[in-house]
DNA sequence: TAACTATGATTTACGACGCT
DNA sequence: GAGCGTCGTAAATCATAGTT
């Protein structure tokens, strides 16, 4: 009973993926620093504004993306490319 | 056939985002029973005594470092409610 | 629509560093 | 200076959204 009802407070887990947007420019930064792609407590701070999500997710993002890149880089190659021409274009102009 | 894995080197941005212990403890997730006691005492008070880690350890079969360790993660969880009920709340 | 996969959030466990 | 505090994180796991 006491089960039961412990995971049924649990309905705080309500996601919802991010927009399309938002993923593009949490990725623009995650590929554009992927030497070091630990953003500061400000960084997070501007990614949060022009996504519109806040900055606990900014974190939860990149921990994930982090730890997922990590574990299978092959399976990202195509998105890093993608990220690494839009980035050498948009510097261009 | 000989390796494959590796990958790492020249160009492996990985490589340089250090961390990682090898001596890490995995983690294992608590029971029920053990979170629900362990938010009892939370709430009774944030703040254990030297006492009461003992007790709580031994009565929950977890080392007083775990326990200690669950009462900081709980804390920084309590911190981040806040921020966040406090955050929704102007605008 | 039942699997299966992707993804955002939460939970353990530490290292780094602070204070007393 | 041993010991507990916070902060940021890794890694595993959870819960469910999204896809096939």
């Amino acid at each position: 009973v006491m089960i039961l009802r412990s995971r049924f407070l649990d309905a705080r887990r309500k996601r919802r993926n991010f927009s399309k947007q938002a993923t593009e420019v949490l990725n623009e930064y995650f590929y554009s620093h992927l030497s070091n792609p630990y953003p500061s407590e400000e960084a997070k701070e501007e990614l949060a504004k022009q996504c519109g999500i806040t900055v606990s997710q900014v974190s939860n993002w990149f921990g994930n993306k982090r730890i997922r890149y990590k574990k299978n880089i092959g399976k990202f190659q195509e998105e890093a490319n993608l990220y690494a021409m839009k980035t050498a274009l948009g510097a261009r102009q | 056939h000989k390796e494959e894995k590796p990958e790492l080197d020249p160009n492996n941005p990985v490589a340089n985002w250090i961390h990682a212990r090898s001596t890490r403890k995995k983690r294992c997730p608590y029971t029920k029973y053990q979170t629900l006691e362990l938010e009892k005492e939370f709430l009774f008070n944030m703040y254990l005594t030297r006492d009461r880690r003992y007790e709580v350890a031994r009565v929950l079969n977890l080392t007083e470092r775990q326990v200690k360790i669950w009462f900081q993660n709980r804390r920084m969880k309590m911190k981040k409610m806040n921020k966040e009920k406090s955050d929704s709340k102007e605008q």
